[in-house]
DNA sequence: AAGATAACATATGAGTTCCGTATTATCCGG
DNA sequence: CCGGATAATACGGAACTCATATGTTATCTT
């Protein structure tokens, strides 16, 4: 068989390594950076993840919140009363459910976090600029199907615990 | 001026966005990814961010550590009980200087670890095999330079936050 | 249509964790 | 050797997490 084939496909496993070793670190480094910004805004790095959340995903309920970033009801509750207290979020109650509750975020302080973030934003400016347009394209689909990826095995993990726990599987 | 031209650089800069966009939803999910493995571990979420970093930073001082994952050393300590009582790790003193401790992680338990992770590596693998290799390459090249933009990042606010407390800044 | 049931958010409290500071052991320069 | 610096940990108060309980409102059952 040919050596310059199977010499390829050496080096695309090797380069598929290097990939999940490089999104290992990263997400390393993205979690420390996290760590950081919430350490200077005063709020745990949990508190952070959810805040993103919300300013993301809109204004939503309080357990719609916790199903998406993977916390408990009530540590969420927690979570929203520092991010309440300290001005970043507001809750008010929902006109359809009065049962339920939604959470928004504050436009105001969002530009302290934002600033906080400057640094990284400008060094993403930077290393974008060495790519040619179909580079990046493909690098922004790499991450969103890494995202997604995440996601799901994420919901598997989260899934079998309910398994393991509850009943052994619905039919 | 040229709309082609200018369109171009529209088109870039959206990517750029795009880019951002996806790489902050990127570190959500893997890092909701990294609670759920926890949880199954039974440790804490910034506990297992250190047993990464042991398990590839090698055999390395707690102080080393607490300066690598951006935590307090007596947090670190607590993380460190909590690994080692659970078999994660283990503690040894350092023969050349004897104030000093080594932390090593212990390759059994770690088996059980890349098991969970098993779901997000095969669906790597079939994310990688949509791409030639030069995409590959490119992928990986830009994932260690956001790594790497984001410990900058992550350190100049740490610096940062030093100069703000002590010394304005040192001539 | 009325009552039972479920869902939502939050209160409560026990157990755990974080981190500023103090303590102990060790190294190094003079 | 000794004084100062550095590594790791001990300690304790404040803060956090989470299982469970509670009060409110919606939805289902018959």
């Amino acid at each position: 068989m040919s050596s310059v084939l199977s010499g390829e496909a050496d080096d695309r496993r090797g380069l598929t390594t290097q990939i999940k070793a490089a999104l290992r670190d990263l997400r390393n480094e993205l979690s420390i950076l996290n760590r950081q910004v919430s350490a200077r805004i005063a709020v745990k790095d949990g508190d952070l993840d959810c805040l993103d959340l919300i300013t993301r995903h809109g204004p939503l309920s309080p357990s719609g919140l916790a199903r998406l970033a993977g916390v408990h009801p009530a540590t969420l509750t927690g979570i929203l009363d520092r991010l309440e207290r300290a001005g970043w979020v507001a809750r008010e109650r929902d006109v359809q459910d009065r049962r339920a509750v939604l959470v928004r975020a504050l436009p105001q302080r969002s530009r302290e976090v934002f600033h906080l973030y400057a640094g990284m934003n400008s060094a993403l400016d930077e290393i974008c600029a060495g790519y040619d347009q179909s580079q990046l394209e493909v690098v922004a689909d790499f991450m969103r199907r890494a995202a997604d990826a995440g996601k799901n095995a994420a919901q598997e993990l989260a899934d079998g615990e309910q398994a393991a726990h509850g009943k052994p599987s619905p039919p």
